[in-house]
DNA sequence: ACATGATTTGTACGCCGTACAAAGAACCGT
DNA sequence: ACGGTTCTTTGTACGGCGTACAAATCATGT
């Protein structure tokens, strides 16, 4: 509506669109997370590095859309179903965000230290407080359980991502489980009971598995929280 | 004991020390997290930035060194006493990493994309297990544990410290709270009615009232995994 | 005394983000 | 039709980065 009311600027047609850069920062960032430099993404749409600088005021400002861009991939319809159980719904969340993200990993080493904070970033934290709140928290401790697992969810995956540093395509789970499984059991046992013990264990750290696991134990402590009520347990 | 027993080397004295190194790193990370240019660090100690080279094989072995350090000064006693409930414990080691950590925001990026797994770090995570054993949690569930306390901790820090980005010095903590919730109320009450009410909340969760907040439902979460056991609860 | 081997330095390469001015292209009013 | 205006794109350049390489320096073992 907007877009058809305004006249067209005067200069030269514009050879490109923001999301022509997105994309081409996205496809390079999945060879490495410094692969995304603005020199290689101007080559890769085929302008000079500067002229990225029509679209964007710096860098900073394509890494915010970058990370928009993803955030809107999330499917929302995957937790939107509110005769589900909550629980459910903020494991298919969960599920769902890391799906999206982690399908780029180079991408999330660039969401640390980006605000995050954009419309549709916002869309996502009503989505969640909602849901949230249909489980029975207050509005206090909805927006604070939001943000724990906003926390998990985010921390899960920056460890991830770091796991496999730059290496490129990301390996499959078992090979990932497999690598870490020889890292820890050269643990010297002598120093290290307990982790070399539970080494196979920590080998599965990255894992849809590990994953959940650490998830059901915070909606655990969330459920808590909803059956006895905000004023009855004193621990806030 | 090894150290009087080889002699020195040939060359000429070194100039520096390793310490001396990641002490000119530190301080220069205290005034953001990209000041720790290996030129920065020599011009700091006083040398050429190549002599750096001598004493790390390159840049990623000074942040591995640095990130080492910073755990080691991680004070156990303060978790250690056998005799404290198992979840004061776990807080304590919380807000002791979470204390020596964010003292030095520009540090914190530097870990995003470091293995973390050297031999300090490795005796924390043995530490924990230990803890975690105490608390009653089998091998496999004190893992599991050990790593969901780690995704919250590490977490916590790095949406902290990305938070403030780069100003320096960090500022205070309810100094941080004001601004966010200037930032919070800007959003368009319309759109996100959940947000604008929880937004007094939202604001509060880089604070340790929050940090605590969370970490106190991860517990209560582990804690139904101690009483009940681990067979007969099936979501593991 | 001299050869040996480690340390430090000088120089250089290829990246990075981006500032600045000139050139080119599409629109406007005349 | 045309010159002026305004926007985009380009060329060039700066200062920074990590670090490779060879030369110089220096304390040691022989």
């Amino acid at each position: 509506m907007s877009e058809s009311g305004r006249r067209r600027p005067r200069g030269p047609r514009r050879a490109l669109t923001e999301n022509e850069i997105l994309d081409a920062a996205l496809s390079l960032l999945d060879q490495g997370p410094d692969a995304a430099s603005v020199r290689a993404i101007a080559a890769r749409v085929g302008v000079v590095p500067n002229a990225i600088y029509t679209y964007f005021p710096d860098k900073a400002a394509v890494v915010d859309a970058l990370v928009e861009r993803l955030l809107g991939e999330v499917d929302h319809d995957v937790f939107a179903d509110r005769a589900q159980p909550w629980r459910e719904r903020v494991e298919a969340l969960a599920l769902e965000l890391r799906a999206k993200l982690s399908a780029h990993p180079g991408a999330v080493s660039l969401m640390v230290g980006s605000r995050m904070d954009g419309p549709i970033a916002q869309a996502l934290t009503e989505r969640l407080l909602q849901l949230l709140a249909d489980a029975g928290l207050d509005a206090t401790d909805a927006a604070r359980a939001s943000y724990l697992l906003f926390v998990y969810i985010f921390g899960s995956l920056v460890l991830e991502v770091a796991d496999v540093q730059h290496k490129v395509p990301l390996p499959a789970e078992s090979e990932r489980i497999a690598t870490r499984q020889l890292a820890f059991s050269a643990r010297p046992p002598e120093h290290f009971p307990l982790s070399a013990a539970a080494a196979a264990t920590m080998a599965g750290y990255i894992s849809t598995e590990q994953y959940l696991w650490g998830l059901r134990r915070i909606l655990e402590g969330l459920a808590a929280r909803v059956a006895t009520g905000r004023k009855s347990v004193g621990s806030g």
